[in-house]
RNA sequence: GGAGAGAUGCUCGAGUGGUUGAAGAGGCACGCCUGGAAAGCGUGUAUACCCCAAAAGGGUAUCGCGGGUUCGAAUCCCGCUCUCUCCGCCA
C-alpha cells in the first residue's frame, strides 16, 4: 500500500498519477486525510493524558511510602476519572487507525511516469521483439493434440483424479518439465540468484504481506482446518522471508529464485482461452525476486527483463516484450513488462512472464526496510518476475517445434532433457 | 496425539508489582592510545507513532500475541501462538 506520508503530503500528485490507472482517488484520499486527522488528534490528547497518568501513578507510590494517605487517595480518584476519558480516546484512536488502514489498502500503487496511457491489453506498448516465427507443415496441431499424440500430458486423467486444470504429465512430458525447471534454476543461479525452496502453503500474515489478502482471497486455495493458503506463486513465501525485516544497505540487492508449483483457483475464467495448457489450476514456475534500494531498483528491473529475454532466446522461441499500459497493470505494480511467446499452431501470443517493480508499495505492507549509509531507515523496493512459467512455454515449444517426424528440442535444453526429439 | 518446560534488546542473559527501554556480558560503530595491529580505556548502539515548520527537544506504546487485575505489570490472572524435552506414531 501507499504510505500515509505520500498521501497526506502530496494528495494532488497522488490523484494525478492514479488517473493513469483510471482510478479516481479524490474521494478516498479525502477520507484518508479526515480519518488521519481524527487519529492524530486522539493520539495527541491520549498521549498527554497517559503521560499525566504515569506521573500520578509514580507520585502515588511515593505518597504511600511517605504515609500521606489522603493525598494518595486524592490522586487515585483523579486517575479513575481520567481512565474513563481515555477509554473513549482509545476507541477513537483504534477506530480511526483501522479506518485509515482499510482505506489505504484500497488505493492502488502509483504508476511510473514511463507507463503508457491506455485502458485495455490492446493499449500495451510493444517494447521489443525477437526470435523467428516458424513455418509449420500442413497438418500441424495445437499442443493439446500433440500432447495426446505423443502421450505427454493427459488432461482427462487429471479431471478424473482432481478436476479440470490439473493435468497429468507422462513420460517425455515429465522429463521435459523437469528439464525446464532445472534449466531455469541453473540459469538463475549463474545470473547470481540464490535458490530457495519455500513452503507451498502459507499463513494469512504472508497472504497479507504480499497483498493476496484481503482482495484476492477467492483466488487462493484455502485449508480451513489449519487456516493456511496454497501459494499462487513462489513470490508469496519468498518475499515474506523479508517481512518485518530491516536489511543493511550492504545486503542489497537481494536476489532470490525459487521453483514451486503454483495453485490458482482462477475463479471466473472459462472459454477457449483455457484450453490445454493455456490456463491451469496447478502449474510449475521458477520465480525471481529482488529487493533493492529505491535508487537502484529500475536498473534491477532492466536486468531482470534482460535476463528473461536471454531465457526465451536460448529456448529459440519468438517473443515480444510489452510495456503494460495504466489500465492493464496490476493493482500493486509501478511498472510491468510482460513477456509473450508466439504459439504458432494457436496463432496467438501467450504470456509467459510478468516482470514488475512494486517500488515501496509491497514493502510498506510487508514492513521490509533497510538502513541506508546515513543509518536512516527507509522502505526497500521489491521486484519480481517469472523466469519462467512452464505451461505456456511447453505449449509454444511443442507447437513451434513440431515436425512430421516428431518434436524437436532446442539445442540448449538437450543436456537437460537427455533427448533431442520427442517421437 | 499424551506429559512437562519455556518465550526478555543484534546475541547471550538478569530481573516475581513502583524512575526497568529494561542490570551484566558479548558483538558492532566511533574516538583515544599505537609506526601499524592486538590489548586497554572512553562513548554510543531498538522500533513505531504523536507534538514541534525543521533541527534540538519532549511525549506515548512495545519484554511471543491478545485480554484482565491494579493508582502502577517484563513481573500476578485468563486465552492463543510458537519453541524445546520425554513418550507415541511416522516419510
Amino acid at each position: 500500500m501507499l504510505t500515509l506520508k505520500v498521501i497526506t503530503e502530496q494528495p494532488e500528485e497522488v490523484i494525478r498519477r492514479l488517473a493513469k490507472k483510471h482510478f479516481d482517488a479524490r474521494e478516498i484520499i479525502a477520507k484518508v486525510i479526515d480519518a488521519d486527522k481524527v487519529r492524530r488528534n486522539s493520539q495527541t490528547t491520549l498521549d498527554a493524558n497517559l503521560a499525566e497518568l504515569n506521573q500520578l501513578s509514580k507520585s502515588i507510590g511515593m505518597l504511600m511510602k511517605e504515609g500521606k494517605k489522603e493525598e494518595a487517595e486524592a490522586a487515585r480518584a483523579r486517575v479513575a476519572e481520567m481512565k474513563e476519558a481515555n477509554k473513549t480516546l482509545e476507541e477513537a484512536k483504534a477506530t480511526s487507525e483501522q479506518e485509515v488502514q482499510n482505506l489505504l489498502v484500497l488505493i492502488p500503487n502509483l504508476p511510473h511516469d514511463s507507463v503508457p496511457e491506455g485502458r485495455v491489453a490492446e493499449d500495451n506498448v510493444i517494447e521489443k521483439t525477437g526470435g523467428v516465427i516458424p513455418e509449420l507443415y500442413d497438418g500441424a496441431m495445437p499442443h493439446w493434440e500433440l500432447a495426446k499424440k505423443y502421450d505427454l500430458i493427459d488432461f482427462e486423467l487429471g479431471v478424473k483424479i482432481t478436476g479440470a486444470g490439473f493435468p497429468v504429465y507422462k513420460g517425455y512430458g515429465c522429463r521435459l518439465q523437469r528439464a525446464l525447471i532445472n534449466f531455469f534454476l541453473d540459469n538463475a543461479r549463474e545470473a547470481g540468484y540464490l535458490e530457495i525452496q519455500p513452503p507451498y502453503v502459507v499463513n494469512a500474515d504472508s497472504g497479507y504481506g504480499t497483498g493476496q489478502l484481503p482482495d484476492k482471497e477467492g483466488q487462493m486455495y484455502y485449508a480451513p482446518a489449519d487456516d493456511l493458503y496454497l501459494i499462487p506463486t513462489a513470490e508469496v513465501p519468498v518475499t515474506n522471508i523479508y517481512r518485518d525485516v530491516i536489511l543493511n544497505e550492504a545486503e542489497l540487492p537481494v536476489k532470490n529464485t525459487a521453483y514451486s508449483a503454483c495453485f490458482r483457483r482462477e475463479a471466473g475464467s472459462y472459454g477457449k482461452d483455457v484450453r490445454g495448457l493455456n490456463r491451469l489450476h496447478q502449474f510449475d514456475k521458477v520465480e525471481i525476486v529482488r529487493i533493492d534500494t529505491p535508487e537502484h531498483s529500475y536498473e534491477s528491473l532492466k536486468e531482470m527483463v534482460d535476463y528473461v529475454q536471454s531465457l526465451v532466446d536460448k529456448l529459440e522461441l519468438p517473443w515480444r516484450i510489452l510495456r503494460l499500459c495504466g489500465g492493464d497493470m496490476s493493482f500493486t505494480s509501478a511498472l510491468t513488462f510482460d513477456f509473450e511467446v508466439y504459439s504458432k499452431a494457436q496463432e496467438r501470443w501467450l504470456e509467459v512472464s510478468s516482470v514488475s517493480n512494486f517500488e515501496s508499495y509491497q514493502a510498506n505492507r510487508l514492513k521490509c526496510r533497510y538502513r541506508d549509509e546515513n543509518k536512516k531507515i527507509q522502505l526497500v523496493h521489491t521486484l519480481n518476475g517469472s523466469a519462467l512459467a512452464l505451461p505456456r512455454i511447453v505449449a509454444a515449444l511443442l507447437e513451434n517445434n513440431q515436425t512430421p517426424d516428431g518434436i524437436r528440442i532446442p539445442r540448449t535444453l538437450i543436456p537437460y532433457t537427455g533427448f533431442d526429439m520427442i517421437r
